[in-house]
DNA sequence: TTTTTTGTTATATTGTGTATATAACAAATT
DNA sequence: AATTTGTTATATACACAATATAACAAAAAA
């Protein structure tokens, strides 16, 4: 895995890990159906603590991402088993709504928010190759 | 103003004024060259503490949304002062790109995400009337 | 079946950020 | 002249982030 951490960033160190590894697992670096790294593993890889990337593995599984088998690792959910529930889809509209009003605010137009988003789409999932 | 604090909330209480406040400005609850109540009143009206509000005004300035005029008061820039610059641009994509991300790997197809996004804007320029 | 690795749990410490409280200051406003 | 304003300073309490160490029991590997 390619995960890059900030230590003297305003985002916390198990935050910026949990935001890789969605980012990974879109660009399907990671596949479904793989199991993520041990705890003590990627700490020792990235130079930090065992439980700050435990932490960060309970917040993939607190988000419906991974699922963790006790004692044995966490396994990145398969695609079958996304399905979008609405506590999901509420979750995703909280998180965009600040967002896209600061943008807005700023003087944004939806025409701009709405390519940005398209380009972060394209971005990620470059090398998925959905349709294959 | 409309503001309401949830003080058990796992977002900080400065954290979450400040995202009301930019929602106000965005549904144009209050206007550009307005001037927001002082510290210490909207303090005493949300029940909170001087220094937390003078936090997310301090915040608002810094993303470029109000201008803080010392010892006076923080006015909401006018519309012809908004005008994104780079920097800002990157702001906001920098803000996307996770939740875009989180959305992919949940299940979130891009339509999906897109329509949400347009969702959001629809709900908050409602009242604010732009053509007129 | 040993040995190793695994996540889990517990305790403790350090540092940072949040939020509050109180007070005083000087400039702006009334 | 009196009040209100943001600013600055100090102090306290609390929660969270991150680390360190240790021990445990189950899973995986030898």
């Amino acid at each position: 895995m390619f995960i890059q951490i900030e230590p003297n960033s305003d985002i916390s160190i198990y935050e910026q890990l949990t935001r890789q590894i969605i980012e990974g697992i879109a660009k399907g670096d990671m596949q479904p159906g793989e199991i993520l790294p041990s705890v003590r593993n990627l700490a020792a890889d990235l130079g930090v603590n065992m439980h700050t990337v435990n932490k960060s593995y309970h917040e993939l599984e607190r988000k419906g991402i991974v699922v963790i088998r006790p004692k044995s690792g966490a396994v990145i959910r398969p695609k079958e088993e996304r399905v979008l529930n609405a506590e999901q889809l509420e979750a995703i509209e909280r998180n965009i709504k600040p967002v896209v009003a600061e943008g807005m605010v700023l003087g944004a137009t939806e025409d701009q928010i709405e390519s940005m988003m398209k380009k972060v789409f394209a971005d990620l999932q470059l090398t998925t190759c959905e349709g294959l």
